[in-house]
DNA sequence: CGTAACATTCAAGTTCGCTCTAAGTCAATG
DNA sequence: CATTGACTTAGAGCGAACTTGAATGTTACG
């Protein structure tokens, strides 16, 4: 059991991100203590593993927040919930193709660049 | 020369996002007719591509915006120019990266879930 | 000459993903 | 038992990058 600091550490994630998290529906039946502090299991922990690794590939939290809906509908979404992450994987390869192709256009700019740049240092150098 | 809306079906980018990115300082210099129409040259076109390769990457408007203001201070801002390009190219390499490895997580869960899905599909046939 | 496309200014609205504040409650320590 | 610090809530605020819209006027083209 962990505390929201400890998860918070642990995820990378602020305590304020994570009562929002839970708030739109991320992450849900985080226990309680008596007092009412959130206690973070290792099935907590490992959801919300999930839920950054679909974040940081570009799925938005609204998304997210339905794939968490339909796993908490039980097995009988296992179907579109498998469509859900294959779709997102599908867009995840593209957008990484589109971004090695963009890369490639950088590349080329940055040796454009440094060859503009040596002829001027060459150039200013005989001035001096 | 290219109307607004030629530039517009060319780049993707509307009439207003055109006008916003000129008053942002992401391009200058855009001549006009006599009657003040913005015509658009295949330089700025070009230029246009690189701010879209940049934006699309990951760089910030306003980066993208010094970046441009370098540009126009003449050629002894090369070096901070490439070196601009030089730390985003590394960023972008970094970021695709780590893409790699959350879509290796993203993989695995969906062959998971498919092996879920597998066994609930077959549990079900059977009480059929 | 009509009309569609363009111009400007300027403000307000939207979406996303936080981030922060205020005011109060709980838990551990000396 | 007082203090301190971590925790709670509801809700406001923020920055980025547009997007929309209105008002009002000008220009280009068939």
């Amino acid at each position: 059991m962990y505390s929201i600091q400890e998860v918070s550490r642990k995820t990378g994630l602020t305590a304020h991100t994570l009562r929002y998290y839970e708030k739109e529906g991320l992450l849900s039946g985080v226990e309680r203590t008596l007092g009412g502090f959130r206690q973070y299991t290792d099935e907590d922990l490992e959801a919300l593993g999930l839920i950054c690794c679909l974040k940081n590939t570009g799925m938005s939290l609204q998304e997210i927040a339905r794939f968490v809906r339909l796993t908490q509908e039980g097995e009988h979404t296992l179907a579109e919930r498998v469509e859900m992450l294959r779709a997102h994987r599908e867009q995840v390869i593209e957008r990484m193709a589109e971004m090695q192709k963009y890369l490639d256009k950088v590349t080329w700019k940055v040796n454009c660049f440094s060859r503009k740049l040596q002829e001027y240092e060459e150039r200013t150098k005989q001035q001096a």
